[in-house]
DNA sequence: AGCCTTTGACCAGCG
DNA sequence: TCGCTGGTCAAAGGC
């Protein structure tokens, strides 16, 4: 009931595009100084400063050693920031993460807010003990934020 | 063929 | 009591 009211929910034409690699080419993205923000239980000490322009201009998430799934985007009207929210893979952790970052500005505002603590091992620490998959777990975890607004070619 | 990512819609809580 | 925002789940598409 009442469908209309959840329209209002979206911020028209902004949020959540119909066309995923469309428009928005990443004119203004670069990397810049990321704003990282351990909430509650600081997991591990990121490796990584942030987003690292490491592709040449494009907002990524830091890689923090665990592998996260992305499960739900919006666009924070309140705070003018867009939101992703992502997940553990492990199902067993109950870890959440929550990365904002500025509308206009994603390469110079990025924060990310650790929701829960992580009931295993990050991968990326095994991984580098093994030494073989280190780069691999650091890969999944390079979630190109600005390409999901700014479209972008996705080398899945 | 399988897995992952992205988008849309719905529900719940708070003001 | 109504409206609005935040958060989560499910489905579809692409690689």
């Amino acid at each position: 009931m009442h469908a209309s009211v959840y329209n209002r929910m979206i911020p028209i034409g902004f949020c959540f595009s119909k066309s995923k690699h469309k428009l928005w080419e990443a004119g203004g993205g670069r990397s810049g100084q990321g704003e990282e923000e351990q909430t509650p239980p600081p997991p591990p000490p990121p490796p990584e400063p942030a987003s690292t322009g490491g592709g040449g201009g494009q907002l990524v998430m830091p890689e923090d050693g665990y592998e996260w799934k992305k499960y739900g985007q919006k666009f924070i009207k309140n705070i003018q920031k867009n939101r992703s929210y992502f997940r553990c893979r492990d199902q067993r952790c109950g870890a959440r993460k929550k990365v904002e970052w500025d509308a206009h500005d994603p390469g110079g505002n990025l924060r990310v807010v650790y929701d829960g603590a992580h009931q295993h091992g990050s991968p990326l620490a095994a991984a580098s003990q093994g030494g073989g998959g280190a780069a691999a777990a650091a890969a999944a975890n390079q979630y190109e934020l600005s390409t999901q607004y700014f479209g972008g070619p996705r080398s899945q």
